[in-house]
DNA sequence: CGAATAGTTGATGTATCTCAAGCAGGGTGG
DNA sequence: CCACCCTGCTTGAGATACATCAACTATTCG
């Protein structure tokens, strides 16, 4: 079902003295800050990752924490038989790579190209204020997986592309949004994922979620661009159709 | 579908004179030998609950962090239609009522006769111990929720009933399970869950659930002695059932 | 342009849900 | 002590949402 390549889990970059001054310091994320107070910078390194590159594979002892500094990648689980489950979808400021065990405990692998910070676990350890970072996304985390599992376990299959859709959209949906009619109630996303990824984030078939999307279209909540870039027409029509409202 | 009653949410008893020589010391859990050690003994605040009753509300205030000494609880959420999922099965031991924003993302309630002890949320903020602590447990906590999203996104309604049953085994299933008979291929469980309790942590309904343990009991996998107690009389048959080997 | 990959749509199958009836165990009160 | 009730469990029959299989179309890329 997903051929995996162990294409890119090239040796962390040592070599690339750190903090070098490519890209302009306004782009820094607030751990990426904290770190070039806190850290000797010479221990930051960092990797690009390419679309399907995988960062680690369940089972690969958790030496290391990464930084999503910019991209998009995805965390998921395999079972014998090649069923998959995507776990988590990692944004720009999360962390992942964050093991309870010696090992991780899912694969990590990018879904746009991505740019990736990667800590020593070891020096993590030793940073109250990394441990504060860490805690803090921990807690996102925890919270995120309690509604993906509300999502997986009690919703429909429109009710979950629905879902997953408003999560795009980070001032809607869940507890930030009133219900009423905003000013402007249309917006522009980029997927970032294929319909198989999208199925085996959803727990659903690619045939199922291509329908849900076809459903959408058909009441003209959305309208599909290209194949991964949506625009939603109605979003609060689409928030109700969550099931959480 | 389920009534909610607000029933035992007493205020913290702070009145209970702290380390009374209840019950011998030798029962305390870690995490409560290390708040004596760490905190003024007076804040540790304990209160027991009778199954059914409620500890907090999803919306409430998360103004405390509560540590399970003894018993199982349950952390669910509701759907406005009154689908409910149950996120987390929290046994002795555990951490609940981590809060990422001000208010919890989910009720708690307690499944069997359960001792809890009660902190302040910002007592715990101070205490470098406790933060080790709630980062430990929510490791945990992200681990056992990518597995419970693989069995809900991409399990069968037997694989799901298999693997719910194996999480009782803690020597078995998942990464300690080598696969080989062992000289005690039986053991005896308490479920401490009704089947709509089961069937609403499995995503599943309560029928599904009842003809899950009828098919392993048809395949003499297991016995029902009452109908919360189950024998288990080839764990490795179960284990393969899971789809996890 | 043509092959390869990704997405859509339809027809059919099936696992699980829904609805409904009957059963079992535990507690209560006459 | 037994009849009764209540709650939870089991089992069956039928409905349905989603999966599977398959053909076709759209998009991407060399």
């Amino acid at each position: 079902m997903c051929v995996l390549e162990r294409d890119d889990l090239a040796p962390v970059p040592k070599d690339s003295e750190a903090p070098p001054s490519h890209e302009g310091d306004d782009a820094l994320s607030p751990t990426e800050i904290l770190l070039r107070l806190t850290h000797d910078p010479r221990r930051i390194a960092r990797h690009k990752y390419e679309p399907h590159n995988t960062v680690f594979l369940e089972g690969d002892p958790a030496d290391h924490i990464y930084e999503v500094l910019s991209g998009t990648l995805m965390l998921y689980k395999l079972l014998p038989d090649g069923r998959r489950q995507i776990v988590e979808v990692v944004l720009s400021g999360d962390l992942f790579g964050l093991a309870h065990m010696d090992v991780y405990d899912c694969c990590a692998e990018a879904l746009t190209p991505a740019l990736v910070a990667i800590f020593d676990r070891r020096d993590a350890q030793m940073s109250e204020a990394f441990q504060q970072q860490i805690t803090k996304c921990l807690l996102r985390k925890v919270q995120t997986l309690h509604d993906h599992v509300v999502t997986l376990g009690r919703k429909t299959a429109l009710e979950r592309v629905a879902t997953f859709l408003i999560r795009f959209i980070p001032t809607r949906g869940s507890y930030g949004c009133t219900g009423k009619q905003e000013p402007k109630d249309c917006t522009r996303i980029h997927l970032a994922m294929t319909r198989q990824e999208i199925a085996d984030y959803l727990g659903l078939t690619l045939e199922t979620v291509s329908r849900a999307f076809s459903e959408l279209k058909r009441r003209g909540i959305l309208t599909l661009e290209k194949q991964d870039e949506v625009m939603i027409n109605h979003i609060c029509c689409l928030c109700k159709l969550t099931g959480a409202h």
